[in-house]
DNA sequence: AGGGTTGCCTGATCCCGATCAAGCGACAAA
DNA sequence: TTTGTCGCTTGATCGGGATCAGGCAACCCT
């Protein structure tokens, strides 16, 4: 079936500006010719599935990659086995900015459902952020977006207890939802217990019993990777450390 | 004495390229003639004190900092007076690039002990990049750098117990001291054992008692804020999870 | 020098979350 | 259908590190 091929490589093909994440991805601020012009040097491939390894620690940087569809987990595999998730990234995240540093990736990238990547040639991007002011500018922003992240992230691993880090990781994923004009309350999980345990520095038992007590206090329902959100305040409160089953003291 | 005010303010206008940080700081792999212009754009302001506030979160983003001499904190300041500290910087270290996203700090930055900072305003250094390549180059490569060392930091916080978090920190900033010329194995810590503990995620209790056990296993000895590394070899069995005494069991 | 503050150290106790252990449902292959 | 595997859940126990409490030494201040 070559005419079912065809349609199905069109549908990867989508240029930056008929595709729906151009207001969050890289052309965001960009005038319809720059965009012309960085979406000459990015490159689509076909479809991956779970599991497929977009990226691996230690291999030399050539590319950014961007989520066009699906959802992709960075993590450094450790010796023996195990991993450390550093992230999980949706729909018009750019990953691999790590690795521009030192020109090799420090961490990988596996794919956790079917999804659509951008790549995107650093070498390129570079020459044309210097030819599009906008676009450097861009770039600095997004860089410096991460850094603003994984600072928040710190202060959740520095400083919270397991049903505060829960609850901020399931109304951050909330939130980029809605942004993708996807339901902020009722959404799947791509990613298991163990990927969200390792991510937020837990013990898979401790989320699993973490999604019981939430259900238990009526803050959502979760039946296997789907969860609904019932108490978003509720949420709100424990994320920011206002719980009331807290065991901080704020007010000896 | 004018003369004496003449001195010290002479002192402190170190062009780039008679700095000794040139090879650690933004000049990094700039010809001589583009050091002058970034020369051109770089503030000088008299040496700060002690507890001076650098920028404050919250505060408009104009500027990023390097720490010329000294060292500075960055931290969150959390309702209730606590603090959570982010980072150490040391001379060379560049300061505010979380700020670039949305144009305003979202941590504030404060000098522990007396430094002298550069003040590189950031939309005129935004322009430069994009009339010098390879400042441009050098600017992603910074902006990369604070990515991947901020996702070491959540390894460490994810998964390290209390005494691979210290034996990490003092192993980093002794590299860092050797970069600098200082001596990897001798040094004084400018933050005190509270601003250590919050930075690990750390009670200051803990902090202390585990300087007592370093010094109980002649790893190193401690007397305030003066540190010398006896053990790095031991140091770094620990701090890479081989510790003798580590609860977490490696090979089952 | 005296008196107050602050940083650091040490001991005692407690508790959150890791670890160990076991069972269960979903799903895939035989 | 059966069997095996994997992901998730639940229960029981343990311990690392937080918390509480007290004391000492250094370093302010006048």
């Amino acid at each position: 079936m070559p005419e079912h091929k065809v349609i199905s490589f069109e549908n990867i093909k989508v240029a930056c500006k008929n595709c729906s994440l151009v207001t969050l991805c890289l052309p965001m601020s960009l005038t319809p010719e720059d965009v012309e012009r960085l979406d000459a040097i990015v490159m689509r491939s076909r479809p991956l599935h779970r599991g497929d390894v977009l990226f691996q620690a230690g291999s030399r940087f050539r590319s950014l990659y961007v989520v066009k569809t699906g959802s992709v987990k960075t993590y450094t595999p450790s010796e023996e086995g195990g991993e450390q998730v550093l992230g999980f990234h949706l729909p018009g995240e750019i990953i691999g900015l790590e690795a521009i540093q030192s020109g090799q990736h420090t961490c990988s990238g596996k794919v956790l459902e079917t999804s659509a990547i951008c790549e995107i040639p650093f070498q390129r991007l570079e020459e044309l952020s210097l030819a599009i002011p906008s676009l450097q500018h861009q770039m600095y922003r997004l860089l410096s977006k991460e850094i603003g992240q994984e600072s928040e992230m710190l202060m959740l691993l520095g400083k919270r207890n397991a049903e505060e880090r829960l609850a901020s990781f399931l109304l951050s994923l909330s939130e980029r939802f809605k942004k993708r004009g996807l339901s902020a309350t009722d959404f799947y999980l791509s990613m298991s217990r163990h990927e969200i345990g390792s991510y937020l520095g837990l013990a898979v038992e401790t989320v699993s019993r973490l999604f019981t007590r939430f259900q238990e206090e009526s803050l959502l329902s979760a039946e296997r990777k789907h969860v609904q959100l019932r108490d978003m305040e509720g949420l709100k409160a424990i994320a920011s450390g206002q719980g009331s089953t807290s065991h901080t003291r704020r007010f000896p």
